[in-house]
DNA sequence: TCTATATATGAACAGATATTCATATGATAA
DNA sequence: TTATCATATGAATATCTGTTCATATATAGA
């Protein structure tokens, strides 16, 4: 859709100074894009879940499944998703291979969260 | 699934310890669906513009609109869900309504969501 | 009242996403 | 090597989501 397309109000309410300052400030569209990209990652219940799992210790695939009650395949496409997002990062010990949280801005995300709800 | 349905792994990989203390510290299940309905909405680059937009000031649908170059029923629907999780509120003023940031914890949430992206 | 403007909303559609199933890969032990 | 176990991954599918279009609602002015 291009600029000029779009419907605008007729007076009063276009104020072209807010306006003007809005898109200065605003991030360009690849950050944009990265900041909704990651807020997507802990926008699903499951992967909320592996997170608060691994609050405490670091765990292997198959116990994230017994934990949370689900399968391997599941889990393992979660942990891609967000071992892509940085938010955690896996180790190889043998057979297994045992994920943690990749750093403590993950948990402060969340907390963040979680006080904006309980209010 | 089932519980007992859960494939497992077969020895070392088990640790029912670490696995019992995890599900203690485990919000409940409602808990958990709200932190990731919560983070679902910014989990969108139309709603995080919107967001950054009124970072500045509060604006009328139709500046919103304008300034974001989309169509007014779009961001509607956005302000919508913003609306309903608490994020913005919008006041009416004559034929116009004027939206702006529910509270602070928005632009800290983005904040720390962007300093994870920044490393 | 009737008209015009700003916003809200339901329906429809296209695109994205989470899970499951089947199977591949990687590692260990016999 | 062969067998087995733990994990990863591609394909299929059902569900969810964002935008558009058409239309309804709300307000102001004539």
């Amino acid at each position: 859709m291009a600029l000029e397309d779009v419907e605008h109000c007729e007076d009063y309410c276009l104020h072209e100074d807010r306006i003007k300052k809005a898109n200065e400030k605003m991030p360009d569209e690849d950050e944009l894009y990265d900041i909704a990209e990651l807020f997507k990652v802990f926008g699903d219940s499951t992967r909320i879940r592996i997170l608060y799992v691994l609050f405490e210790s670091e765990l292997c695939v198959c116990d994230l499944a017994q934990t949370l009650n689900m399968n391997q395949s599941a889990i393992s496409h979660q942990l891609k998703i967000l071992k892509q997002a940085k938010l955690v990062t896996g180790r190889r010990e043998g057979k297994s291979v045992f994920y943690s949280l990749a750093d403590d801005h993950v948990r402060a995300i969340i907390d963040q969260g979680r006080e904006h709800i309980e209010e």
